[in-house]
RNA sequence: GGCCCGUUGGUCUAGCGGUGAGGACGCCGCCCUCUCAAGGCGGAAAUCACGGGUUCGAAUCCCGUACGGGCUACCA
């Protein structure tokens, strides 16, 4: 590329990043990222009644949480801002100013209500039903005249009679074309003089020097528009790249109706960002044939347009699970204490100033669990019997486990052989609890199963012998002791 | 209505004129095994939306049709 890449992302702060807008961003991050450009963040927040600061602060927030790092914007400066669309009404204004000097635009008097009818008849007549230029017609005298007496009128970008059909190559989708027949002269300012969407965003796009404009489908059809706005102002149209929408399972566009739909919500249910970071890269590129987990330097090494897919997507949450796990097991055990131990503090297990004398403890925990979980927020369950001083053991667990025929005696035996063993490890408490079984005629898993419901208090728990060492010898005893004496007639 | 865009197993995708249409999730089975997982192996699952062309040859190129989506605002 011959000029350095700029891109940018700028969500509109009317609620919290949308698991679509996060994709968005992931792939406008890793595009600069890539080609060592810049990765600019710019806030729309021109619609005064839904923009509120928190959600820009939620908005930094969730893209800081996922890892996607701006060069340029709120809390970032850089030397095209301010990056607040709501701060940039100069820019707007001196464009417009530009825009009326060279006749680009023009003034429009019509009211919405009469611009609603005639679009109505129109459109039931079929074909065309942009603005009939009406006002184009009006004389220099009478414009001025009206324009004079302060007259409320929107300021239109005139379609130049000569251009052709408005061609671009789309960057995902390849060359599109839009007939100008019907292409309307749209309005850019509104008779309050503040800028239109398709506007601004040009304006903005122009001045930060984007070259590229990743965005969703949904803007496909502003382009042609846009790229007029570009003209008119003779600035350098930037390529743009369209992604498709991502739907829920029913084909509908993803909504609060299938689930958790913002990044928010996905930390929340405990999982990492940079599995999510994956899972989204990919829910529309593909890096080859055959890879599927994929780290962020591999991400930001091999970004390209070319393998952003045209169809639509739906969010599989099965595979995000997935994918979660993978990450889960890979970390190293430490780094998996680091995401843990928020969540056993949360669930009451330990508290925040414990945490440091347990570290070791935790560290050994950690592998113990790390593949029995998709998701952060099942640990706390999982683990919990590790922290209460006494476990209440499952109905069902009892009746199916302990109350077997022989399972006292064994428990007793058990005990015993533990108590007898001066080096409570994994590798000695097996052996020991091996023996066991010879000596009661039950099957090795039965009582292997016994001590996991006296000590877990249920049927599913880490791997035994392992948890026990972890409990240590006077904990595992006590419990196994107490479910003795609870099963003594 | 008009204008654009899209269509490969249930889902995400590879493919870019000649393939047994490959991979991943999920599902099923077997193995491993102290439970649960993880892991290993294997399997079911795609008339490449449909219909016409072009070509010796089409999932791949062209044209229609159907279905889905977007835009068509003084919303973004």
């Amino acid at each position: 590329m011959p000029e350095s890449v700029r891109v940018r992302f700028a969500p509109s702060p009317t609620g919290h990043l949308h698991i679509g807008g996060a994709r968005t961003a992931i792939y406008n991050w890793a595009f600069a990222r890539r080609h060592g450009g810049a990765f600019v963040l710019r806030i729309d927040d021109t619609d005064p009644e839904r923009s509120t600061e928190e959600n820009t602060r939620a908005i930094l927030s969730a893209l800081r949480w996922l890892g996607i790092d701006w060069d340029e914007g709120p809390e970032a400066d850089g030397a095209y801002g301010p990056y607040f669309q709501t701060q940039r009404r100069a820019s707007y204004d001196a464009a417009l100013a530009r825009l009326k000097e060279s006749g680009a635009i023009y003034p429009c008097f019509c009211t919405p209500e009469t611009l609603a009818a005639k679009r109505e008849t129109s459109r039931q007549a079929g074909g065309f039903s942009g603005y009939d230029r009406t006002c184009l017609g009006l004389d220099g005298a009478t414009v001025a005249a009206r324009l004079a007496s302060r007259e409320p009128h929107a300021w239109r970008l005139r379609v130049p009679d000569d251009h052709g059909d408005i061609v671009f190559v789309d960057a995902v989708r390849g060359e599109t074309t839009f007939g100008i027949d019907a292409m309307d002269d749209f309005v850019v300012a509104r008779s309050d003089g503040s800028p239109t969407y398709n506007f601004a965003t040009v304006i903005d796009d122009v001045e930060m020097a984007i070259t590229h404009v990743i965005r969703g489908d949904d803007h496909l059809s502003n382009t042609p528009r846009q790229i007029l706005v570009f003209e008119a102002l003779d600035a350098t149209v930037p390529v743009f790249a369209h992604l498709s929408m991502i739907w829920g399972p029913d084909g509908k566009r993803l909504s609060k109706r299938h689930g958790a739909t913002s990044v928010e919500a996905y930390r929340e249910l405990g999982y990492l960002p940079e599995a999510l970071v994956n899972y989204l890269a990919l829910l529309g590129w593909s890096l080859d044939d055959k890879t599927t987990v994929i780290d962020r330097a591999t991400l930001t090494g091999s970004f390209s347009l070319e393998r952003v897919s045209r169809n639509p997507a739906v969010f599989d949450a099965e595979k995000l699970e997935w994918l979660n796990g993978v990450y889960l097991r890979e970390l190293p055990a430490e780094e998996f204490v680091d995401r843990m131990v928020p969540w056993l503090v949360d669930a009451g297990l330990l508290s925040a100033d414990e945490v440091a004398a347990m570290r070791f403890w935790l560290v050994e925990l950690a592998p113990l669990v790390s593949e029995r979980v998709k998701r952060l927020d099942e640990l706390a369950s999982k683990v919990a019997f590790f922290f209460a001083d006494t476990v209440a053991i499952e109905e069902s667990a009892r009746a199916k486990v302990l109350e077997t025929e022989g399972v006292r005696e064994a428990l007793d035996a058990v005990a015993e052989v533990l108590d007898a063993l001066p080096d409570f490890s994994p590798a000695a408490i097996e052996q020991a609890l091996r023996a066991v079984p010879e000596t009661t005629g039950l099957k090795p898993k039965i009582v292997f199963q016994a001590v996991r419901v006296a000590v877990s208090g249920s049927t599913v728990s880490p791997p035994l012998f392992e948890s026990l060492a972890l409990l240590g010898k006077e904990r595992s005893l006590d419990r196994i002791r107490a479910a003795v004496s609870s099963l003594a007639q």
